[in-house]
DNA sequence: TCGGCATGCTATCATTTCCGTAGCAAAGGG
DNA sequence: CCCTTTGCTACGGAAATGATAGCATGCCGA
């Protein structure tokens, strides 16, 4: 379970195009929640594992990799976003009023 | 395996709020390659399963899962995404440009 | 009308990943 | 000392994923 690096062979590509580096890392459970939960705070290892509701062992895991990816960072207070977290961060901030729009979808279906 | 839907508990997220839903979602793998490979292209289901690099058995889950949250649909042309799903690969097509930038953090460490 | 071919998709099984729980080592107070 | 909190690891069962083979349908040309 190799953290994908670009310019290296990741699960799904065998390019290791940045794009596909980045999609492999994103698309694996619970590293958008990460990231998602950091967005606006610092939390610790405890804290963070029950903001994301999981566990120990898939959180260490990702949080290896996040912070190999120079994604996340450990510092006194605890896990936060990197520069370069916050940045791509910027990116899903929208998502969450989409999402919102997207909900309503279901809205008049149900009864 | 339930596809996720807002107002539905869903797997690291009892509470169903939308961008829990989503990030669920897009957290499964091979989710986020199917929607960007779909960015600016229809592709049969066999020619999809050559550009994501997978396995006919997952793309087939994922694909029924994206048809169901309205973001993929089969027409006779092929896999496309829905209006919705254009809407959405629009918060990630800025992902491409920052992948490349965040790849060259590895470029100065390799020799 | 009979191959051939492409389509979407399913079945099966091995492998990988994930989940849930228990618990450890270190650091800091009281 | 002991109690708490810290980050984190070990383990076993469950679930998801991956790879391959193959089916049913429809189309097209001979």
């Amino acid at each position: 379970m190799p953290t994908p690096k670009p310019q290296h062979r990741v699960r799904g590509s065998a390019s290791g195009r940045p794009i596909m580096v980045l999609l492999d890392l994103l698309g694996r459970r619970m590293t958008l929640r990460i990231l998602w939960e950091l967005r606006d705070q610092r939390l610790t290892f405890r804290a963070l594992q029950e903001a994301a509701e999981t566990n120990p062992s898939v959180l260490n895991v990702r949080l290896k990799e996040l912070r190999e990816a120079h994604l996340v960072a450990l510092a006194d207070d605890g896990y936060g976003l990197t520069a370069h977290g916050k940045d791509l961060l910027q990116t899903f901030l929208p998502l969450n009023a989409w999402a919102d729009g997207w909900a309503r979808l279901w809205d008049g279906k149900r009864r």
